[in-house]
DNA sequence: TTTAGTGTTCTATATCTATAGAACAATATG
DNA sequence: CATATTGTTCTATAGATATAGAACACTAAA
């Protein structure tokens, strides 16, 4: 599931790069114990310097998700399931509005945007 | 409901910026016509240096979103309008969302995922 | 033991982002 | 006309981000 990031976003690789690996274990698709690509097989898939790679699992280390073993590889340690009801409630609305023409970019804002002005 | 940017968010301040106003002019909070904060106050408001300020202004006039009268201000030119029903959506998923003790930045990284990931 | 495949560390360089500070240009108002 | 308020342009500097390239360290398997 892991893809490029997108280099005109104005949005730093590193973080697209952890942005996606979370989301992953988040949604179920990466579980604990599972192996991660190798870095240099990452440096493809994202279509980064390694360095930016190493960037990016250095923080998501920090925050205890992943761990590595020199020489063996990058393991998911930590798991973040999150209720099967609200992948469902994002998958209804991310339908709905692409059914509307709605680009990522501007649903992106408006979550953002409703975030925070709305007191729930 | 212009505010502070987050510094730390790792997201560059001039795209904050625009994706505040932007969202502001989506949601019909700017209309067409509608006189911006100076720069100067702009400043202030986002907490960020006047050349940041500009830079975002730039863009958002390079897209036709606004416009500039020396002397004058900054002005509303284009307006976005949205459905209501796509607003009340989005409404409904954050309070769900709120209510599960989910946060910004995990909601963003998975409506971004489900986005990318569901062909639909 | 040797080799291939892992992660790890380091230096150098270029570009982007953000700030500070100063000055200039156009407009509206007293 | 003079002044205040607005946008505009410019230079210099610091820090963050990304790349290239090279070398090193640990592990597993031939």
């Amino acid at each position: 599931m892991l893809r490029k990031i997108d280099k005109h976003s104005g949005v730093p690789a590193y973080l697209q790069i952890i942005n996606q690996i979370k989301a992953e274990i988040l949604l179920g698709n990466l579980k604990a114990g599972q192996q991660l690509p190798t870095v240099r097989e990452l440096e493809t898939i994202f279509d980064v310097n390694i360095n930016t790679i190493l960037k990016a699992l250095e923080r998501l280390k920090a925050e205890g998700l992943i761990a590595s073993e020199q020489g063996i590889g990058y393991f998911v340690v930590k798991e973040l399931s999150i209720d099967a009801e609200v992948v469902a409630a994002i998958k209804q609305l991310v339908s709905k509005l692409k059914s509307k023409q709605f680009d990522l970019y501007t649903t992106l804002v408006l979550v953002e945007e409703v975030w925070k002005n709305e007191r729930i």
